[in-house]
DNA sequence: GACCCTAGCTAAACCGGTTTACCTGCGGCT
DNA sequence: AGCCGCAGGTAAACCGGTTTAGCTAGGGTC
C-alpha cells in the first residue's frame, strides 16, 4: 500500500540513500554495475520520485503555474483560455497548477508563494496589463516564466506574441478596401496591454474613427452596439475584441432592424464555434497553437536556454458573410 | 528576499521550531502569551508556511487533482469542462492542480502518483466509466474523491450528480406530444456511464427510436446526421448528446436541404452560448454552479464531513426555434 | 515532606529526497 | 617505499515543516 521510497531501494540494493539518488539521476559517482543494480531494484519495486519532497530541496517541482484574474462567472465563457491551456498541455508533461483569483494583489502574492515554496518550475503571464508589475517581479525572484500575448519583449522574460498592430491595420484595409470610412471598435478591457495597442493601431490607420469600451461579456458588446447604432454618426462597420462581443452586437442589430452585412460589417477578433455558425467574418488565429508554443517557450527556459521572443504568425482574417461593401 | 522559515520565527520569539508550529496552528501546548508572541513576529516577518514542506509530513496540500483524458486538441473546443473548473475555483481557496492525459491507464498512475507525494489533498472524478475501476481505487486508497456526473451512489465516495434518466425521458415526451414517434439520438463516447444510462432511458422511453454512437466531437455530429438523413427511415427528431454535435447536424440538414424545424427537430443536451445564437432547442443546466457544488462537495469531505450524494437540480429544456411539430 | 499531575516547553526524529564532506582502497609514478 | 589522485562509496546535514518523547517547574493532595 505504502509507496517504496529511496530508503527501501538503497535497503535492497545494499547501498546507501546517497548512492542511490546519484544512481537514480544519472550522475557520477558510482559503478556503473551498482547503477544497474539499483535501476533493476527500483524497477521490480515500482519507485516513483516524490516531487513534494524533491521540491523541498530546491528541485523540480514537476508542475507549471497559471493564475487567472477575472470573475469566475464570466470565465467559463471564455473559450480563448480554456483552448490556450489544452495547447499548453499537449506540449508538457507536468501538470498545471491552476488558480483563479479575484484581484491582481492577490495574483501577485499566489506568484511569490509559488515561489518560495517551489511549488512550480515556472509560470505563464497572461492578460498582460500596460506596465505589468508581474515581469519585474518574475525577473528579481528568478522564477522562470514566459508572457503570453504580450508585445514581445519583456525585460529579461521569455514571450510569445502576435503582432495586434500589424493584424489590426490589416483589419481596418480589408474594411476601407470596401467602401468603409466610418469605423467602430469595441474593446476588451481596457487595462490590458494588448487593448491599448489595437487601440493605437486602430486610431492610427483608420479615418473617421470611435471606440467604445467593453470587457468582453455578451452584456457588454450588446450595450456597446446599441450606443453605437443609436448614435449621431452611426458606423457602417464595427470591429469588436472577441467572439461573445461580436455576436452579441449582431443579435443587437437584428433586434434593432439593421441589417448585415448590407447596413452593418460586423468582424471579430479570435475566431471559434462561435463565430463559424454565425457566419461571421472574423480574425482567426490558432489559439490552442499558441498555447502549445507558449508550453515549449517555457519548457526552453527550464531546461535552460536563454529566453527567446517567438512571434506568432500573424492571424488569418476568414471572411464570411458579416462583412461587405457599403451601401 | 529569501522567505522566512519557521526557524527564523523560533529564533526571532526566542523559542523551539516545535513551540512556533504549535503555536501558529492553535493547538495547545503553548500558553497563550507566547502564542500572542509568536504570532506577533510571525506577522510582522511576513510568515507564509511552505505548502510543500508541510505536505511531506502528511498535512495539507493545499490544492485539488483534475485529470482529464482526452485528444487535448478536442478538448479546448469543450467549454463545458471550462465552466466546470471556473465554477470549482469559485468555490476552493486553493489551486488545481490539472492535467491532460491520453490515456485511462496514465489517468490511473497519476492518481496514485499525486496521492502518495500528497500533491492533493483529494481529486474530481469525471467521465465515469461503466463500473469505474477509480472508484475502487480512491476507497483503496483513501484519496478524498467526489464524482461528478455519474449516476449518484458510488460506493463510498461523494458524488454530484444529474438524474440522466428523467432528463432523456422529459425530452422523448416533449418531442412526443409534438408528434414525433421517429426519433434519433446521436451520443457521446459510448464507454462513459451517462451515455449508457441515456441510451437506456432513450430506449425505453421512445417508440421507434435509433441511436447512432458518435464521440462529442462536431465532425461526428455532421457524419452521424447524414447517415441518419440518409437512411431507409428518416427520423423526425434527433436528440444528440452536446451542443457541438448539434450545432453541426443542423448545419448538415440545412445543407442537403432538410428544413429545420418543419422536417427535422434537433435538440442539443447541454446549452451553450453556440446553442442560444443558434437557436437550438437544448436541455440546459447551470455548469458552473454544478462545478461549485462539486467543490463544496470535496471541501466538505476534507474537513471530514461523511460523503453525501447531491443530486443537482434537473436540467430544463429551453425550447427554441429548432424544435416543432412533426409535418 | 513526599508524591503525583499537568501545563509549557525543548530536543530530536521524521517525511523523502539532494548534496556535501569525508573515508577507503587501489593503481600509477617517482 | 612513499606519495598522489581518483573512483566509488558512506554518513550526515539540509530543505521546512509536524509530531512525539521527555524534561522541568509549579500547584494540589494527603
Amino acid at each position: 500500500m505504502k509507496r517504496p521510497t529511496i530508503k527501501d531501494i538503497a535497503a535492497a540494493a545494499g547501498v546507501s540513500k546517497g548512492a542511490v539518488s546519484l544512481a537514480l539521476n544519472g550522475r557520477s559517482g558510482v559503478s556503473e554495475a551498482t547503477r544497474a543494480r539499483v535501476l533493476e531494484v527500483a524497477s521490480t519495486l515500482g519507485y516513483r520520485p516524490s516531487v513534494t519532497a524533491r521540491a523541498l530541496s530546491s528541485a523540480s517541482a514537476d508542475a507549471v503555474g497559471l493564475v487567472l484574474v477575472r470573475p469566475p462567472r464570466a470565465l467559463g465563457d471564455e473559450a480563448f483560455f480554456f483552448q490556450l491551456i489544452a495547447g499548453m498541455q499537449s506540449e508538457m508533461s507536468s501538470a498545471l497548477l491552476l488558480q483563479v483569483v479575484g484581484s491582481r494583489a492577490e495574483e501577485i502574492e499566489l506568484y511569490r508563494r509559488w515561489w518560495a515554496e517551489h511549488r512550480v518550475d515556472g509560470v505563464f503571464l497572461v492578460d498582460l496589463l500596460v506596465s505589468d508589475p508581474r515581469v519585474e517581479l518574475m525577473s528579481s525572484l528568478g522564477l522562470p516564466a514566459v508572457v503570453v500575448g504580450g508585445a514581445g519583449h519583456h525585460g529579461s522574460l521569455a514571450s510569445v506574441w502576435a503582432d495586434d498592430h500589424a493584424a489590426m491595420t490589416s483589419v481596418v484595409e480589408y474594411l476601407k478596401s470596401l467602401g468603409h470610412r466610418r469605423i467602430a471598435r469595441v474593446t476588451g478591457l481596457s487595462s490590458l496591454l494588448h487593448t491599448v495597442r489595437r487601440d493605437a493601431a486602430f486610431v492610427s490607420s483608420v479615418v473617421d474613427g470611435v471606440i467604445v469600451a467593453g470587457d468582453y461579456t455578451a452584456e457588454s458588446g450588446a450595450a456597446a452596439t446599441r450606443e453605437l447604432l443609436g448614435s449621431d454618426a452611426v458606423p457602417t462597420a464595427i470591429v469588436y475584441d472577441n467572439d461573445v462581443m461580436a455576436v452579441a452586437g449582431a443579435e443587437v442589430a437584428a433586434s434593432l432592424g439593421v441589417s448585415v452585412p448590407s447596413e452593418l460589417s460586423i468582424v471579430a477578433w479570435d475566431d471559434s464555434v462561435l463565430c463559424q455558425h454565425g457566419r461571421l467574418t472574423a480574425l482567426s488565429r490558432d489559439t490552442f497553437a499558441f498555447g502549445a508554443r507558449a508550453a515549449r517557450a517555457l519548457l526552453a527556459v527550464l531546461e535552460g536556454a536563454a529566453p527567446v521572443d517567438v512571434e506568432d504568425v500573424l492571424p488569418e482574417l476568414v471572411v464570411r458573410g458579416s462583412t461587405g461593401p457599403v451601401a
